[in-house]
DNA sequence: CTGAAAGCGCTTACAG
DNA sequence: CTGAAAGCGCTTACAG
């Protein structure tokens, strides 16, 4: 940052004022075009770049966006980072990620760093911990800076922000219809990702097709770190079990796994669905049918309703774009018109 | 932005001096514990933060460091992220992350973005492109402002800066003698990352080790978009292939799935080694004996390296720093001493 | 067409 | 112990 070359600087070499530099540079109509050429090909030579603290004093604008995300190390979060990148870059806006760690703690210092460092507006899916305890001061604390905030998945009420996601409720139902169309007679949901609302969602959702056919709705809570095989054996072993939800991808391909590993077939006796679709489902054997939740369409999304908000675009009150998800259908489902063995 | 109040404000109301209210904050010794006292009530009242563009100007530091990453798709780069996240932020350092998707007309933005954000310096894996074609006068260009540069994983010599990585030489001398010595004649190398030095290194180890014990190597360029399912078959067909390293994720996965397509045992008919080791690997059947290029270790080594260099730590020179890398065995190799039906 | 001046919000040597 | 002043690098209304 030492040899950052000035205006000041600049206008000395050129015998011209600080004032005339600046115009020039910015094209002001008022400068001749003879000063202007001469100003320019200084500031070429010496690499002259406006210092951006300076801009953003005068300016009060940062043409930075700050991005919260509970975790990197996760295909679809990582998909809407990659879309929340390429939009903010091409509409010239620079992005600071922060990593909560699904924690409250972490969450809070990201808001307030990011409060500090001025950014125009700030992209936030909560952690687990904010959606269980719904303590979200923090997440109020950005509008007394009249900083915008767009919420994206992971929703909370009652937060003054714009929201996008798509409809968790809609597609469980879908999901689990589908199950239900293919021959299978016992749905189960396997929850990964407990304490966000998009699993209650999921749930919902599950649970309302289930019950309007007359099945038992059966919740399994997994924690990937130990994953409950006893649990998954009982159910296989009962035939309490024969087609499954999953919240989300490493659910899902722990679940696969272990399916296999316990003896079962996948589609035949255990068919299943699973949340976000991702490179690990894709490439399982078998591959898995996922439901892709548009996650690079919500970070673009969540960037450009950003940027229209900042620019005054959009109206006072916070708007909801809810995106359309979409089932890949691969090989741990049976294909429609198939119809189970019970059935023929 | 707007309501963000300032010292002169603060110092309105409590009818003291923009200096004095500045050096209470900052808990000068030159003010009085009663003054600081108030000066803090209020500005704890009223969410005072400093302005960081202010700060800025001034102290010609942002505690932000620039990443430049090839890709947020991939197991490797998120969890360099991931660490590179975690010890910035621990170090009370922000991040603002580019991604150059292996261009180098991208990777030129970020980093003239970069040092107009003043960041105080800037770490970066190359795109491929850049690594390809050895154009890198726009990687000079942070040294001209002063701006430290790390880089890590992808190196390339003669760039002022300070380097990260693993030996990918030897440690693809490693595995290819694991699958030697675990009974394979036919090791191959299959590249999903061409372009890379990372690459080149791995293919030199490896081509020494299959060359010292007096086998053809052999190479195999992989687009993952389009497998090369019929050169694989033949190389099997015509038993010109039982041990495979393997460069990257997917490319190791898709060489798995393919493997077993064709209707061949792995580890038994076909040996298998994958660089980086991720969930997909870990999940995969069989599990996949994965090469950890410590990633994370490389994001926060990265990082606690360029602190170092900023607070004037480090000696003038750059310094490399090489870190060991691992092998995971798992279900893709036999182990050693159970030799191979030849041997017995 | 060019320039002097004020101001963005902060810090810090210097006075008192 | 407190404050006036200068300065960080830029922009822009205002004068000339």
């Amino acid at each position: 940052m030492k040899n950052h070359i000035t205006l000041k600087e600049l206008a000395k070499q050129l015998d011209l004022s600080v004032s005339t530099v600046s115009k020039a540079l910015n094209d002001s109509p008022e400068i001749s075009s003879l000063t202007k050429k001469r100003v320019k090909e200084l500031a070429d030579i010496h690499e002259y770049f406006p210092n951006s603290f300076a801009q953003g004093l005068k300016f009060k604008k940062t043409r930075t966006l700050g991005v919260i995300v509970p975790a990197i190390l996760s295909n679809f979060f990582s998909m809407v980072l990659d879309g929340i990148e390429e939009k903010a870059s091409q509409l010239g806006y620079k992005v600071i990620i922060c990593i909560s760690k699904e924690s409250i703690q972490k969450e809070k210092q990201a808001v307030e760093m990011l409060i500090r460092s001025q950014v125009d507006g700030i992209l936030i899916s909560p952690s687990k911990e904010t959606q269980a305890t719904l303590k979200t001061d923090h997440l109020n604390l950005p509008k007394k800076f009249d900083i915008p905030i767009v919420m994206f998945d992971r929703l909370i009420e009652g937060i003054e922000a714009d929201k996008i996601s798509i409809n968790d409720t809609l597609e469980a139902e879908l999901a689990t219809m589908e199950l239900i169309n293919s021959g299978c007679k016992q749905v189960c949901y396997f929850s990964g990702i407990s304490n966000t609302s998009v699993n209650e969602n999921r749930i919902e959702g599950y649970t309302k097709v289930v019950t309007q056919n007359d099945f038992e709705p059966k919740i399994l809570e997994v924690n990937c770190d130990n994953f409950p095989v006893a649990e998954l054996k009982k159910l296989l072993k009962n035939k309490q079990l024969d087609g499954i939800i999953t919240s989300d991808e490493l659910t899902t391909i722990l679940t696969a796994r272990n399916i296999l590993g316990c003896g079962y077939t996948i589609p035949h006796e255990v068919s299943l669905i699973g949340f976000t679709n991702g490179k690990m489902g894709e490439t399982f054997i078998p591959s898995l049918t996922s439901i892709d939740q548009k996650a690079k369409e919500q970070g673009e999304l969540a960037v450009s309703t950003m940027v229209d908000r900042i620019e005054g675009i959009l109206p006072p009150e916070p708007v909801s774009f809810i995106l359309k998800a979409q089932i890949i259908q691969r090989d741990s489902t049976r294909k429609f018109g198939i119809k189970d063995d019970a059935f023929v």
